[in-house]
DNA sequence: ATCAAACTAGACCGTACAGTCCATTTTATA
DNA sequence: TATAAAATGGACTGTACGGTCTAGTTTGAT
């Protein structure tokens, strides 16, 4: 984050703050450009001299908060055994995925994926491509030390991440009530690795 | 499908077809009613008094859709060999997820499910619980018959659906123009099957 | 102190849309 | 054929919103 040095950034800002809340808990039509100016505390007029149009609003505030939930530090440097590992990355990346703030911006980007095909193909980037990118890379190593038995790696890290989202992800996608308990997904994550690690365990 | 005995229920028909492609094509909020009155060849006020507002015509139309949908012949009755089974249902289950009034569907819903969680509830019991459930049943028997070493078959189920659907899903679904190959997903879905089968056999 | 850039408030325009009203015509039924 | 129900179409209301305009005020650099 820099800091903003003059007055004007600072409007920018708190329009790009505002802007960013309600668009993804909201969605892009749902979002009027008179309630942004309104919560940012600032003129309509400043709203468009800073951001030209609602569509450059839009996509700026969604990149903006696809930055600021990074998704890279989910994977350590140096990797440990491989179960344990998994089931620790398992744990961070479906915590993550399931965030509020995770799961409105996804929603919000898959809703607008027609009408704002740029802006989709950003999120899709950042987050699912980079992370089975940044998986893959890590599977790769284990094969490298023989303790999988991978043949394309890439294509083992969209399995694994497909499975670690399971139903609980889809439940919130829906905004179904009932969410599975904490035990039931510890248990879910588990099961998932021991058996992609099974599948995939070299038969020295 | 029932037959319409009047030209009120005729008419209601027109209604309801022109409303579910619309709905399902653009989403809600870019569907007006009077378009959709004019593409059933009806005047505004017969929507009006076939369905009292938007809201409900929205809820018929995409139940409707859901129906039309079906998925219920994905699974043969009696079932062969786990391999070949499993991966003919998985080309069966990515075939019918992957077309385009299947993503629409789920696209719509999803977009408003916090509108409309009635609606979103709906398409998730009818989509893809119903078909967990199928599927479970499927692999329980698997498992009776020794095939299979499956603790937990709901869980299975999902980690099998899930995987599935993998990243040719996530694509369609962001509205991504480049598509995986023919070739690409037909191994992918033969690996996943591969894994899943090594992840839960019997080892005797 | 000056002056340009940035900001403000709010009126304003055009458009789109949900939903209503109504006078007229069509259709079904008895 | 008489009559009630259903449908028509188009005008109308109210509202919401994206975006522009303007006249006046604040801010910041020189």
């Amino acid at each position: 984050m820099n800091k903003p040095r003059t007055k004007s950034e600072v409007k920018r800002n708190q329009i790009l703050d505002a802007a960013t809340v309600q668009f993804t808990q909201h969605g892009y039509a749902a979002t009027s450009m008179d309630l942004i100016a309104k919560l940012a505390g600032v003129s309509k007029q400043t709203v468009y001299s800073h951001f030209g149009n609602k569509d450059e609003l839009f996509i700026t505030a969604i990149s903006y908060k696809c930055e600021l939930l990074g998704v890279g530090e989910l994977l350590p440097e140096n990797l440990g055994p491989v179960e344990p590992t998994l089931t620790l990355f398992a744990q961070g990346f479906f915590t993550m995925i399931t965030s509020a703030d995770s799961m409105a911006v996804h929603r919000t980007c898959a809703a607008e994926s027609l009408a704002h095909p740029h802006l989709s193909r950003l999120f899709f980037e950042a987050g699912p491509l980079f992370v089975i990118d940044k998986l893959a890379n890590c599977l790769a190593e284990y094969h490298r030390r023989g303790e999988l038995d991978i043949e394309d790696c890439r294509q083992a890290a969209i399995q694994f991440l497909a499975m670690i989202k399971g139903e609980q992800w889809t439940r919130l996608e829906f905004n179904i009530e009932e969410s599975l308990s904490e035990q039931e997904i510890k248990h879910y994550l588990q099961s998932s690795v021991r058996l992609f690690v099974r599948g995939y365990q070299s038969l020295s």
